[in-house]
DNA sequence: ACACCAGCGTGAAACGATTCATATATGTGC
DNA sequence: GCACATATATGAATCGTTTCACGCTGGTGT
């Protein structure tokens, strides 16, 4: 059905060996030759079996990028990040998601591994790091992206929640505000935890102000309205007045409930508000929202060099563990007058 | 390095065709043998490789979606759809984005070809159908996404934008609204110029109504700011009482910029506004705007079904066209009291 | 006792590219 | 004219699966 090297090294009166190397290292080819061998390519329409070249090299082309959740922005600016650095080493990205489903997790990876991709890159579902640990004994190395340190055993690449959790409380405090609510859930989710913890800390420093949690299902623009219905009360009853949320799209629904239900509540003269991973909608919510920013294409472009570092590290040496420094973006919601 | 058939095959003592077997036919091997072999593969760790698989097979167990734009959520639900019909045929579905760049295009079916994907369904950037053909021409099955008659040698789904245009403006006309608006572009845009003609076309069956286009440079949040801050003394001006927008960021954009500036204008009583695409921040924006819902994941369903049929067309026949109705969702931006 | 069949297994050939040891031609220096 | 290096080309072996034409056993029916 389709042209092998065999027909164009024919056409071309050569043997196979040299249209391999006309393609692989045409710089040790006759030029004349390389042009009849050239010119057959063309007219028979050869396109290379990625197959067969993969079966004799023994590993892909490619590497995998297995998030959460494309959905999210964060992560496609992750990936946006690493394909640019693969794309220097000759890499082409597969991306997968996981959907936060453990199974979905695991049939990708078994994917991948019968693709003998020449690495992966995974932002994992809780648990389940013997299938990773496991993959790695086969050869191929592993990345954890956007999970930290609790995972020696993994080269990763993250951004410091509990620093950014801070960063968010610390600011509220900042701005006179003592009476603080996060929002944000489940907490099974590493990042949510670390949030939190964050901007506990961060809150006992001082003596005299209070974090109260306020949990969600979900990340979602839904549940950030239904919490904020529920704030929408006790704000002023409690005297509630910085609210930190573990990430935007909640923050954008609780700016919402707040700012148009009857009664409204003035942001951020009344309550101020800060969000987390700093997207686009962010920054044109009616109140523009303060947020914590994460390195994003940085984080994605890492976790190649670490791939990269993992698949000539000798077993002696420890995987390295990368981690940023979030950044607090200051807007109008936090900032009174 | 790899655990291979071979040494699984030795070490449960039976031949390897006996393996492969045991991995694609197994009621063809007595039980206890079956139990043998999956033990020796346990001990082993093996893992098939895929490569080899495919070379022998000729083709891959994946087929490819190449869309103009990850990070747009319209393009992340057909690619659920597709998954979901994909995966009752066994199919991975490797996604891929050409960001609207021509030569990313290029390079993404370039991989796709030598990968000997089973399918393409692509979403194509303008002109350029002679690499398509090429592909096709080379035994790869190719269905168009969101692309529709204009390109009648290729299977095709798509969404009657035609009729999108024209439904949202008949609303608005039907609304008692006169004064038309229509915002988005580039006209370029395939489906921006069609949404577009769809809406004069309704206008014009009105004697009294008009339409006025105010182009934009890209379909963004930004740009849908900038075009409501131009309308906003136009409308009190020249009257203008509807608006229709080529897609829910834009139309989130005008909304924000009329409701939030200073002397702002009611929503719907001073102008009544329609989006395009029902995307999830559609209906939570601080008026729920009004949208042409597509049916996304039938999308991504319906060109997998189209891509088998493709696979197995004799030549005679022409390849199969769908085209979806769009639908009106009505909310509050667009109905008075 | 014989032919025949079903059930299980076997192992070599094939898929298409790459590699590498080996051949051939061309040139250089003495 | 000879030895030797360099440039270029060859083609068989290899990667790991799947497939397929064939064996081998132990029944069944006659």
């Amino acid at each position: 059905m389709s042209v092998s090297v065999r027909e164009v090294a024919a056409r071309a009166g050569v043997s196979v060996g040299t249209v391999s190397n006309v393609l692989n290292r045409p710089d040790q080819v006759k030029a004349e030759t390389v042009e009849r061998v050239r010119a057959a390519i063309e007219e028979l329409g050869y396109v290379p079996n990625a197959a067969a070249r993969q079966l004799r090299a023994g590993r892909s082309q490619s590497l995998a990028l297995l998030v959460l959740d494309v959905g999210n922005p964060f992560f496609t600016d992750v990936a946006r990040g690493a394909e640019a650095r693969a794309a220097k080493e000759g890499l082409t990205v597969l991306l997968a998601n996981s959907d936060e489903s453990s199974e979905r997790e695991a049939s990708h990876l078994d994917v991948f591994e019968r693709q003998r991709v020449s690495g992966i890159l995974v932002s994992p579902v809780e648990g389940d790091f013997t299938r990773l640990e496991e993959i790695r004994k086969h050869g191929i190395p592993v990345v954890l992206v956007d999970r930290g340190a609790d995972q020696a055993r993994f080269a990763s690449v993250s951004v410091d929640d509990v620093a950014g959790g801070a960063l968010a409380a610390r600011h509220l405090l900042e701005q006179g505000r003592r009476r603080l609510a996060f929002v944000g859930g489940p907490l099974r989710i590493g990042q949510v935890a670390d949030r939190f913890a964050g901007a506990s800390a961060a809150v006992a420093e001082h003596g005299s102000a209070t974090l109260q949690l306020f949990g969600t299902d979900e990340m979602s623009l839904d549940e950030g309205r239904r919490v904020g219905e529920a704030l929408r009360p006790l704000i002023r009853d409690t005297g509630i007045d910085g609210i930190v949320a573990a990430n935007d799209l909640l923050a954008i629904g609780v700016e919402r409930a707040l700012l148009f239900g009857p009664d409204p509540i003035r942001v951020p003269d009344e309550v101020a508000l800060v969000g987390y991973d700093d997207i686009s909608f962010a920054a044109s919510a009616v109140v523009p929202i303060s947020s914590i920013r994460q390195p994003r294409e940085l984080i994605g472009a890492t976790a190649v060099e670490l791939l990269l570092e993992e698949a000539s590290r000798a077993k002696g040496d420890a995987p390295r563990h990368v981690v940023y420094a979030p950044e607090l973006v200051v807007r109008e919601s936090s900032v009174s007058g």
